[in-house]
Parts: structure tokens; sequence; C-alpha cells
DNA sequence: AGAAAAATGTACAGAAGTGTCTAAAATGGC
DNA sequence: GCCATTTTAGACACTTCTGTACATTTTTCT
């Protein structure tokens, strides 16, 4: 079997473990991340690993830094964008349940089971959903809404997104879109317009019937 | 140290061991639910867990059979259970949430970052998920809301205590119930009547200030 | 082309877990 | 109090993973 090279010429790298790892991480959880498998699946020797990290905790940190890095951030910007109606700012935050790139769902699940077994990890957990809840809730509040209502209704955006994750479903595109209306009605107590649910669908390349 | 003994006057027994697998894996997940750190928790010789469990596998398949006769079934039922509106219908639902004989959340946690490393467990989960929603979407036509509007709803309750367990939180009951009311407007549309409320929180000896 | 750096592989030592076999000890019935 | 049954523990063989030492190969720089 012929070797992938990357750009340095070198067989490995830092991010060929690392991206190795993401895999293992995601498919089945910390504890299938280790060196040895990594190795076998990378075709390498495992003993190479130690010369792009110190040990097996150093390359859980980047797992770590990495998942932070991208999940949390996203949230935040897309529940502060432009907005004319609550409802077109709610369509903004669904960007990221719909994109990948903005919000790494299975990533996020992964990272939380982890914590089950890690208190370091559980408070860093913690945290990001206090500020991801925090920018939700000042989305609700800058449409007007009472304090109370909004920390509610934040959760309730937030906490079905992770629980749609928990759930690990993989549905089609087209059947969560048929959805989308009904949960910005219940999110936000107004329907949404059409113009503004086209331009949503469009963004995520959706052609409804 | 001296050693509790059980009814039969032996030290170990299933019933042991399961509790130890029990909370090994509520506390760090399946990963650690192992022979050898169990029998130290429970001051016995590893091997005598054999005479018990034909091995590892069978403990953990019991572990599973505890999780689907605990947790599934009671959502149903309160799902079903006498009401004169949506919103004291909503109410009993969440009886499950609050209580902890009714639905243990942590166990459903552990059973579902367990899942990531098991497709058949992944299945029965499912499964599970499955079941629950339809007799919550069940619940919203019973009181005739239309089809589509019954399942997304049905979802938002359901996900949003999934999410809640998926955040590992750990808050007082008054700062939970005070978040009761709005969630019931939120998930059924009505403002739940005093009385119902107050029969509520008496169920879960909460009194509101 | 040759030296230095970067990356790999082989060999070793050890930790932590699994399951089996067998001898010993505790318990309950008679 | 003896005996069969139930339960426990010690010894053994095996597997998978970790990390270190050191020699070797491959690439880059000059």
């Amino acid at each position: 079997m012929d070797q992938a090279l990357n750009d340095t010429g070198w067989r490995g790298s830092q991010e060929g473990w690392l991206e190795a790892a993401y895999h293992a991480l995601l498919e089945s959880g910390v504890d299938s991340v280790k060196i040895l498998p990594l190795a076998k699946k990378l075709n390498l020797s495992r003993t190479s690993f130690y010369w792009f990290f110190k040990d097996r905790e150093e390359l859980l940190s980047a797992l770590v830094a990495l998942w932070r890095d991208k999940n949390t951030g996203n949230i935040v910007k897309r529940s502060e964008a432009y907005a004319e109606s609550l409802a077109e700012a709610m369509l903004n935050v669904f960007d990221c349940w719909l994109d990948n790139d903005l919000f790494d769902a299975k990533f996020e699940f992964a990272v939380r089971s982890w914590a089950l077994q890690s208190d370091e990890l559980l408070a860093e957990v913690q945290q990001a959903d206090q500020i991801r809840l925090e920018a939700l809730k000042r989305m609700f509040m800058r449409f007007g809404l009472p304090e109370t209502t909004s920390d509610v209704r934040a959760r309730t955006t937030y906490l079905v997104q992770i629980g749609y994750i928990s759930m690990q479903s993989r549905e089609e595109l087209a059947v969560r879109m048929k959805r989308i209306p009904e949960y910005i009605a219940i999110y936000t107590g107004e329907v949404p317009q059409q113009r503004e649910l086209d331009r949503f669908f469009s963004r995520h390349g959706h052609k409804p019937d």
C-alpha cells in the first residue's frame, strides 16, 4: 500500500495524527483515541508519534483546543448578526445547526461524552454552554423580550439543538427544513415571513417544493 | 475494613456487581466499567465476578436492560395521563424531568454516550427516542393540534430535556421550577392556570415564594 | 556530496486489563 | 457437627496499550 505524502514530504505530521485522533474521537469516543490504533490507521510506526507529541495527554489537549476554536464563537457571532425581525435573527442562528463548518455537531457530542470522565473538561463544556446561552439570551432581549422570557427561550433554542445532537440521528436536509418554520414560531412566538424563509433556504442550498 | 453483608449472607451477588457497574457507568462512562476496578471498590476478588456473570459483555447487557426497563415507559405513561388542558398534560410529562424515579437523567446520558461506540446500542437508543417522541406527539394531537405542529412541539419538549441532560448541570430545584411556567407557555402556546402549577409544585415538594 | 535536522522503526520494560483453572473458605440444611 | 453447595481468591497465560532508548533512514540545507 503506498503512502500519501503531505506538503513537507514527510509521511507523518502533527496534523496527520490530530486528524486521525479527531476521527477516532467522533466515531468511538475518547477511549478509542489510542496511539497504537491510530498508528495502524496511518500506516506508521506507533513510536514516531512521540516525535510530534509529548504523550497521549498532549494529543487530547490538542483535540480540546480544536473543539474550543471551532464550536464556540460561531454561535455568538450568528446570534449578533444583523436582522430586521426576531424570526430573521433566529434563522441566522439556525445557520449553525445546518452548516457543519459553523458548528460541528458530532464533535460537540463526542466532547460532551468525554466530559463525563473528566471534571476538567466538564468545567470547560459548561463554560461554553454559559457563553452560548448568554449570547442567545441577549439576542431575544435585543428584540424587546423580558429577561425571564429571553432566558427560557434561549435555553429552548440551545437545548433543542444539543438534544438533537445527542439523538445522533441522520436525517435528510429536506426533512429538517420542513420543521424550520414551526421551530421559529415556537422559539420566537412569531411566524417567519416567506422572504425570510426563502433567504434562509437558499443559503443552505434547499429548494422547497 | 469490614464488609457489608447482603440478605443471603454472602458478600457478592449479581445485584452488587450490577450496582457497582451502574455507578461506574454514570460517573465515568462505559470504558470505566471494568471488572478489576469494580472488584477493588467492592473489596472482592476480581475472579469471583465470573461466578455471577459469564463475562464483561454479560454485565454490560445487564446494564442496557436496566436502562430500558427504567427510562422507557414512564414518559409514555405520563404523556397519556388524564389532563383537562394541554398545559396540565405537559406538566404531567414534566414529572419525569423532576423525579429521578420516573426518569434517570444521568443514566440516560451515560447510555447515549456509550451508544457512540456501539452501533447495536445506538439502534436501541434511537428506537427509544422514536417511541417517546411518538407518545408526546399523540398527546399534542389529543388536544387538537395539527400533525406537523404536534410533531415539532413534541420534538421541542423532548429535545430540550435531552439537551438539558447533556449539559450535565446540577441546578437547585427552585431555579428549575422558576422556568416551568415559561416552558409550558412555549411548548403548548397556552399559559398554565395557577391551580395547575400549584398542583405540580406540591407534587414535587416545592413551595414557590 | 556531506552534514545536520527531521522522522521512522526495532527492542525493551512495564502497567492494566481479560478470562480459566483450581484450591480453599464460608454458609445453610440436615 | 458434618457435608454439599456456594462463593472467594491465588496463580497462570494472554492481550493491548504506554513510554523510553537507540540506531537508522530520509530529507533539507549549504
